[in-house]
DNA sequence: TATGAATGAGCATTCATTCAT
DNA sequence: CATGAATGAATGCTCATTCAT
């Protein structure tokens, strides 16, 4: 178990290692369930090790916040051409979040469900990495409209709230298309893109937002 | 701190009081980190009752998943009129919402956060509050189309996908409403509303969802 | 389970209902490991009756431990006929002692090892009546001595010794009994008496003690 | 009180420290009355390095019985020469296990009081001990027998009794001794060796067993 | 005579954290 | 760079015992 005995390496790898070997853990056991003990051991280095290099649990855990932060927002962005139209940014976005979110289950479960649980030391850590992700779909919301030169009427509060409206129902989409079998990250998206762009009224009148063919893998 | 020590009371009355202060106590420290201790003392009664009462910190914190699952269920469905169309339904069951959640942050806590985060056994038990919850709105979707009457192409996951989103968009707006000074349920509701009825795309249009007129205390 | 609820009997009978309950529940459990809650339900009683009557969990375990050692002498006494000689005196007794001991597997489980296992107090309480028997065993070898007419060298000593191997024997072979299935009380006492009276180096050169023909039933 | 608090020892040595300790508090307060604090501080470390090496009171206690019941049958069978007659074996032995218990006196009654009182688990460990020894003793009398070239019917079950009967009748004895100021472990051996070889028969009669004269340090 | 309500005190166990090497 | 040895401080839970009625 846990990573293979190898002895003397440079402190940056062995920090990965034991970053790893946290996150897999507190996704899995939560906060405060997961043990020094348990990490270090899966990590397979010495207890005083981890502690040498991470400092505290606290530290350790704040660190593998930072991690997972970045990894998705990287992810989301690096997902996305800015030079396409706003509904197709949110597409990709959306497909970029699913993606890296069903891939990397521990460090999703770490942002979505640890971070927030345990202290406002850690909340507001992840709060700041999902600030970033609202005020990316705020612009989106703003160029979409602007793009419709129709210039509506849609006074600053309301499109945050439209926008953590978006954020939220994605992150409980990830949980879902994590947890239902045959629910792909593209999937997810569609309904998602439907859900939020032509929205329930249109839905129902037969008027779904469609999504482009292939996006990913098309030449133009 | 703590109720007042008031002595010798009907078991019924002590168990809601210890309920009260797990409640309160679990929403804001968290499962772990809530000590029984802490919770007896701010119930006014002696660790031993709390035992003798609730049997285990684990019982005592399904009780509260219950309690609060019961209450938020009640208050949503006890505040939709089942005979009106489809998306005022809508409306009043998120203003019923917002409304509740506004009101007892620690038990949302307690059912969004906590629950979820320790353990299948408690997720179990709000996953099934919350597929009352999904079901309620995939009614409503599948009525509203209905009442569109152009029997629209919405096959069931496609549903489900879509409950499952607004679902997920008020839980997030809830947290969002509950931490944005200035932000009421009435607010939150509408925002919600437009987003999830309109949709972006007529939004930027110009063409939101309109709320009714004060639907609660309209003179007509 | 315990027995049945009757409420408001006298004092007399409430306490033998609470000392069999005790006594049972000692001698299975253990004395620590025995709750007063457990008692008190088996005795169907509630707790404050118990203390009321028998005020402690020390007196109680006392009181068990006196009811046990009296009816342990009791029977064994009463199954010998003094005007017997000493081997048909011990013979009998034996018999008396194995059978009450097999009858009674709770109560000698209390005396023979939880009084001796949990502090002096009780440990004492038991060596009085061990004390007892001892005695009654060290009168009939002087007995059977003096009818033997040998005047035999026994020291004051020596016949302790001699008693309190018989005991002690005699307490082994009651465990021994009652586990070992298909071994009679009339049986273990053929056993020792064997032992005690005709030695091994009798019986192995082929001389053992001879019992009597159905002593108990005889007509004669 | 307890050891002298020596610091940083190999795991080993403190292992055999804890040990001590708790056959000490186990057989002098009894399994559950010892607290695990004592123990620790008699061992003179604290109490998580008794977790950390033994794992659980359970397992501490298991090891405890473990340990000494080994050390008792080496102790007996060390002290025996098996060339000799049987009726020297069994004296050999009977001081062997005599002076052992008094040297030993928690351990023994770890062994045969604490352990045969506290659950199945527990008795099993020392029933497996108890049996070795009703063995040797059961070989001897057989061999006794063959020796007297009597070719006695005595069979298989009565046998078992005797060899019960006398290891009873030894622990018996070995709790009498060490309760009796005086009385030597020599002595008591002999006692029992008059008693158990040759019978209360021959005693009364005047036929003693003749123990050999000091054996242990003799030529011939 | 009898009990529902309540508690002080203690116990086994675990965990984050630190020396000394 | 790396670890075996060690602990202070909690925490969940139980039990004998007592009021107030």
């Amino acid at each position: 178990m846990g990573a293979v005995k190898t002895k003397r390496m440079p402190r940056a790898v062995r920090e990965q290692q034991m970053l790893d070997a946290a996150v897999q853990t507190f996704g899995q056991r939560g906060y405060m369930a997961a043990s020094m003990d348990e990490i270090a051991e899966l990590a397979g280095v010495s207890k005083p090790l981890v502690y040498l290099y991470l400092n505290s649990k606290d530290d350790l855990f704040t660190a593998c916040i930072r991690r997972e932060a970045t990894a998705l927002t990287e992810a989301v962005r690096g997902g996305v051409d800015p030079s396409l139209p706003a509904d197709r940014q949110l597409w990709e976005g959306l497909g970029a979040f699913f993606t890296h979110t069903a891939r990397n289950p521990d460090g999703w479960s770490v942002l979505h469900l640890q971070a927030r649980t345990h202290g406002e030391r850690f909340a507001a850590e992840v709060a700041a990495m999902r600030e970033e992700l609202v005020a990316f779909v705020t612009q989106l919301i703003l160029a979409g409209a602007r793009e419709a030169h129709h210039d509506p009427d849609l006074p600053e509060r309301e499109v945050a709230g439209l926008a953590e409206a978006l954020v939220g129902a994605a992150e409980s989409l990830a949980a879902w298309a994590n947890a239902t079998p045959g629910v792909t990250a593209r999937q997810a998206a569609a309904t998602l893109m439907n859900f939020a762009w032509a929205g329930l009224g249109d839905l129902m009148a037969g008027s779904p937002w469609t999504p482009p063919e292939e996006p990913e893998t098309q030449a133009g």
